[in-house]
DNA sequence: TAACCGTGGCT
DNA sequence: TAGCCAAGGTT
């Protein structure tokens, strides 16, 4: 770690700090979350741009903040609310951590999100870059905010060759944040960074000719941009074959069902689906016994009515789409509803059960 | 440490 | 097109 920050001793860190800042206030995007500096908000925003692009962020900040304008309305919310407010972005644990620890901060803080690292961190859903990113921007406080906008254009600056995609390397960037951040103004400092990576110092062709501080950039000097940051590709997704099914009983009502409160999409609502292990399950018969045994219920599957492939960060799902009825009444509960077309709207669904959902509307409209 | 956890845009 | 990538956190 040593090693590698021995470079800022050939960075005139004022002057640095100047430029960037200089360029921000000048460049910046008007972004909703920039409209004021509550702590609410900008902790929202934080949350929903992790590993999420800024264009896509807009519209659901807006309408989240809408609904649940401060930090009581979202403490008081439902979840399934809350959930329909996420629906499309990802993450979705996100958004139930969020909530989760609004609800802390009203109990235990009295409503006022904590402006200290050992109490901001303990919040669900708060690691090291979204707590230092809230106290720096909504309180002004000088801590860093290393994400991978930082780590990229840090590494360049300073030519630091270590891997960030292993997760010990963020506390390199972190120290050498430390040394190099604004105390006037650590708020415009560590936008400026995030910044200048989104917009100048991107991934593939940085535009080093339009970067405020390219006569700070070691990497630039030495025409390395391009061979930075070092990291490392990951490992390939697995393979997850499903079929599922809209089902509908007489009232041409349609059964859905809650996923469970933990692993992927939890707390979404989904079709009646089951996977398949092993080739010959791929027959329609076998695949109706496995709804049945997994249902308790009487299914009959009518026919295919397409192949879903949705492609998540780790695992693919190749979902043979089936559209079928149920004769039994079924007790409608927390985890299992019968609802009509309108009444489905209510609730959220992930991508992959939307474009489902989708196929069967289509099928609706040009029947046999 | 490395796998898990979503989605859509870009090359 | 297939892989890469985006203001990460949790386990």
């Amino acid at each position: 770690m040593l090693i590698e920050l021995k470079n800022i001793n050939k960075i005139n860190i004022t002057s640095f700090q100047n430029d960037l800042i200089t360029w921000f206030q000048q460049e910046k995007r008007d972004l909703p979350w920039r409209k004021d500096r509550d702590p609410y908000k900008v902790w929202v925003s934080e949350i929903m741009l992790q590993q999420t692009r800024v264009d896509t962020v807009i519209p659901y900040f807006n309408r989240f903040i809408e609904w649940f304008p401060d930090i009581d309305a979202l403490a008081e919310a439902e979840e399934d609310k809350v959930l329909k407010a996420w629906e499309g972005l990802g993450y979705y644990s996100r958004v139930r951590n969020l909530q989760s620890a609004v609800r802390e901060v009203k109990e235990k803080y009295h409503g006022k999100v904590p402006d200290t690292r050992e109490e901001i961190a303990t919040l669900k859903g708060v690691g090291p870059y979204t707590a230092g990113a809230i106290l720096s921007i909504a309180y002004g406080i000088p801590e860093p905010a290393v994400d991978g906008n930082v780590m990229r254009v840090l590494s360049r600056i300073l030519l630091i060759w270590e891997d960030i995609a292993k997760a010990s390397t963020r506390k390199v960037f972190e120290e050498a944040v430390r040394k190099l951040i604004s105390h006037e103004d650590p708020s415009s400092f560590n936008q400026a960074l995030m910044e200048l990576g989104a917009l100048i110092c991107t991934p593939t062709s940085p535009s080093c000719l339009l970067c405020p501080v390219r006569e700070h950039c070691q990497a630039f000097e030495e025409g390395v941009q391009n061979e930075l940051p070092v990291k490392t590709k990951k490992t390939k997704t697995r393979e997850v074959q499903l079929a599922a099914a809209v089902l509908l009983n007489e009232d041409g009502k349609i059964l859905i069902h809650k996923r469970p409160s933990d692993g992927l999409l939890a707390n979404l609502w989904e079709f009646p689906n089951v996977e398949l292990h092993h080739p010959i399950q791929h027959e329609r018969g076998t695949i109706m016994d496995l709804f049945e045994n997994s249902l308790g219920l009487n299914v009959h599957l009518n026919k295919v009515i397409g192949q879903i492939e949705h492609v998540f960060s780790h695992l693919v799902w190749k979902i043979k789409v089936y559209i079928g009825t149920i004769n039994n009444k079924i007790e409608e509960n927390s985890e299992w509803k019968l609802v009509s077309t309108e009444e489905i709207e209510e609730y959220a669904f992930p991508v992959s059960y939307q474009k489902m959902y989708q196929l069967f509307l289509k099928q609706q409209r040009t029947p046999k």
